[in-house]
DNA sequence: AGGCGTTGGCTAATGATAGTAGCTTTCAGG
DNA sequence: CCTGAAAGCTACTATCATTAGCCAACGCCT
């Protein structure tokens, strides 16, 4: 019987489609085992576990988003790059719907799964606030606040959380004007 | 043999014994039927099936979630009001750990859960910014910001997002300075 | 070409879980 | 007391994750 020649890489790329086609919850060690044309205990010579592979897959998902980010920051700096960063991690999620949800799905606190998986993320936001002169502490405090704001909206948004008909690429500019508007700037004024 | 003498509400409460003692994915039929003293398929008899507990849980938390964010902005009004309520929400978050993040996941896109669950949520906020003399869409505009930033800050955190040693309380407060600076306010200025 | 070890895949089996069907018992109200 | 609905129960099915242990394919090395 000719090999299936499945991969590690091979595994999370199935799953990733299954995740784009069916859902995160249709993601299932059977399933994948489905589309790779092999029996379901095959996999755990790729994977340790199904744990491992949501790890796997919000690695993944993390670093695809962080690629998009660093793209949009590229050239650009101040209001500009902040703008532009914030429109590209909205257009990730909303162009990626599963995959971004299966992140949060998979996201099991006691783990640093989001940790890792999100560092380069936190980095080139780190970067785009350098652009400010904020540094240190600020910067750091700066970043937490553009996560939770754009990761929130994020989450609402794809959750279908926003019921009403109301322009949200509006409401969107709003929640970057406040970070905007909110930032410190001691660079500027020391 | 003496029945249990369970209801719909017992078992919702049984559910939220067991997200408070042993996390959300400790929830499961067969653990609430445990702790009911009564067999599996019992359960069935109070609820109609496990996606129909985890939306009956949802909505008892954010019912829970919006009494603290009522009392919480009893009696104050503009940026004290504002605060008080990002506190609030901040505070029954990382005070009910499990609960939220059960809230979370068991949030499928496609059901109106969270939409409906967090009803109330909304409209407390929505009064708070009447304060500020909002109507309308900006108000809505606005909420759906706050929203954002509190629900993303409240994730992040509860899930050991923000992994760094900084102060989490001067970041929060960062966030709020955010939103009150960048808030529009057309009742003052018209 | 041939041998051989690693690796990838298989079958079989276990245990947890959700959910269904259908029977029985309790209990409250007439 | 009687009776019917509500609340349990047992038995059963189907789906998963996961482990154990077997076997075949492939690459490499002579």
């Amino acid at each position: 019987m000719a090999r299936a020649g499945l991969s590690r890489d091979a595994v999370v790329d199935l799953a990733l489609r299954i995740i784009d086609e069916e859902g995160g919850a249709a993601l299932t060690l059977a399933a994948v085992a489905g589309r790779a044309g092999v029996a379901t205990p095959s996999l755990y010579k790729h994977v340790r576990n199904l744990a491992e592979l949501n790890t796997l897959v919000s690695v993944r998902v993390m670093d695809e988003l962080a690629d998009r980010l660093r793209e949009a920051v590229l050239g650009r700096s101040g209001d500009e790059a902040l703008r532009a960063c914030m429109a590209a991690y909205r257009d990730y999620v909303t162009g990626n719907p599963g995959r971004y949800a299966a992140v949060i799905q998979a996201a099991r606190p006691g783990q640093d799964d989001v940790a890792k998986a999100g560092g380069r993320v936190v980095d080139i936001m780190l970067a785009t606030f350098r652009g400010y002169g904020l540094e240190g502490a600020d910067a750091l405090h700066a970043v937490r606040c553009l996560r939770s704001a754009v990761h929130g909206f994020a989450v609402l948004e794809s959750g279908g959380a926003f019921g009403l008909p109301l322009d949200l690429d509006a409401s969107y500019a709003l929640l970057a004007d406040m970070i905007i508007s909110g930032l410190p700037s001691p660079a500027r004024q020391r």
